[in-house]
DNA sequence: AAAAACCGACCGATTGGTCGGTTTTTATTA
DNA sequence: TAATAAAAACCGACCAATCGGTCGGTTTTT
């Protein structure tokens, strides 16, 4: 292949840079530390990246890109929207088990967004799009019969979001405090119970 | 007072640090931009701190009680549990308003637990000991009659946490994105129907 | 006069980032 | 295919700035 190492070299940096976030921290985490751990020189670090927040920066897209795809592949026509969000509930819970190392990384992507401008543009549009592809589901939902004409769908769609936030932050903060995964599934299934039936 | 001064500098310390740890971060935050802004010198703050970590764990513990006495306050006999806890989303919609400035302190509390040992053990007494109350006064809602049996109160407890924790860090990181106190209202009817109700 | 509170110059360690030079890869010839 | 020059990738010693923390001395309170 024509330019392989090079690119082997920034996957190597990027990956590496993920464990030692999650460990440190943004401001924690030392070029240096990253550089020996992936056994790349500082000159091959600042070949391949400006600085150290377009090192994030660039961390936080692949991980956005990715969460958006796996909300796409969640999403298939012919199924329940209620359905499709108990599966999603039961997706957050796999998340807890398959990529509990990487959990942390997720709290660093919000402290960060919410401290610099520069990384909080980068995340803002993102989220809101899944607040607004939620709503736009729950919309599908009333015309499909399974969730319930009144419902608003713009809040329960932050309602939804704003649980699964909770739980991953728990994930992170609690690991092994309780049995997530069954707690997420509950919780949604709250959520969508009360979507469903006609409230009074 | 006797010792009057010692007391204001103190204090003087403690709030001007919550100011800068919530905009610069708890790494970020240095001890002479704390003095400086505090009008404090360097000697006056290592006289009261042994160390920076200790400021933040002194600060956390205020903020951890002020919780505690907000719960216990919000919590009255003779008021049904559903409608105790209504209340309680309205406080968090409130604390949108009236904390705004201080709600990133709350990120930074979760950040440091999930990295320092310290911290955590200082944190996960009191966090988990919330998780207790809300089972317990879910029982109370059971025997009350304004939670329907068969609920389980354990794991709803979590999942009402949850949503609380992921309602602050969306206020933290998205304030004025949307009618938060609205949500909060929305979200813990949706919680609380969903456990009124027989389930099937 | 003793003790507590406070001051600020100073220190070793560490930080993100730089830069002149070397090695490896790629493109272009003969 | 071999030789070669240009470009890209990589190296690591080095730097200015900043960090948390110290300490001998001064001021204020008891």
């Amino acid at each position: 292949m024509a330019q392989q190492r090079s690119e082997d070299t920034r996957k190597q940096i990027m990956t590496t840079a993920v464990n030692v976030f999650c460990r440190s921290g943004y401001d924690a985490a030392g070029v240096a530390e990253i550089c020996s751990l992936a056994g790349v020189s500082k000159g091959a670090f600042y070949h391949h990246f400006p600085s150290k927040k377009t090192l994030f920066l660039a961390i936080m897209q692949q991980w956005l890109t990715e969460v958006d795809n796996r909300l796409n592949a969640l999403r298939q026509p012919n199924v329940a929207v209620s359905d499709t969000l108990m599966q999603m509930a039961h997706t957050i819970g796999t998340v807890f088990t398959e990529a509990s190392g990487q959990l942390p990384m997720f709290l660093e992507f919000m402290v960060q967004a919410s401290r610099d401008k520069t990384v909080w543009e980068a995340t803002i549009a993102p989220y809101q799009a899944y607040q607004y592809r939620f709503a736009h589901m729950l919309e599908e939902g009333k015309t499909e019969g399974s969730i319930r004409e009144g419902e608003d769908a713009q809040a329960a769609a932050w309602v939804l979001i704003a649980f699964a936030v909770g739980m991953l932050l728990q994930g992170v903060v609690l690991p092994e405090t309780a049995d997530w995964e069954t707690i997420a599934g509950r919780g949604m299934g709250m959520l969508v119970e009360s979507m469903q039936r006609s409230n009074k």
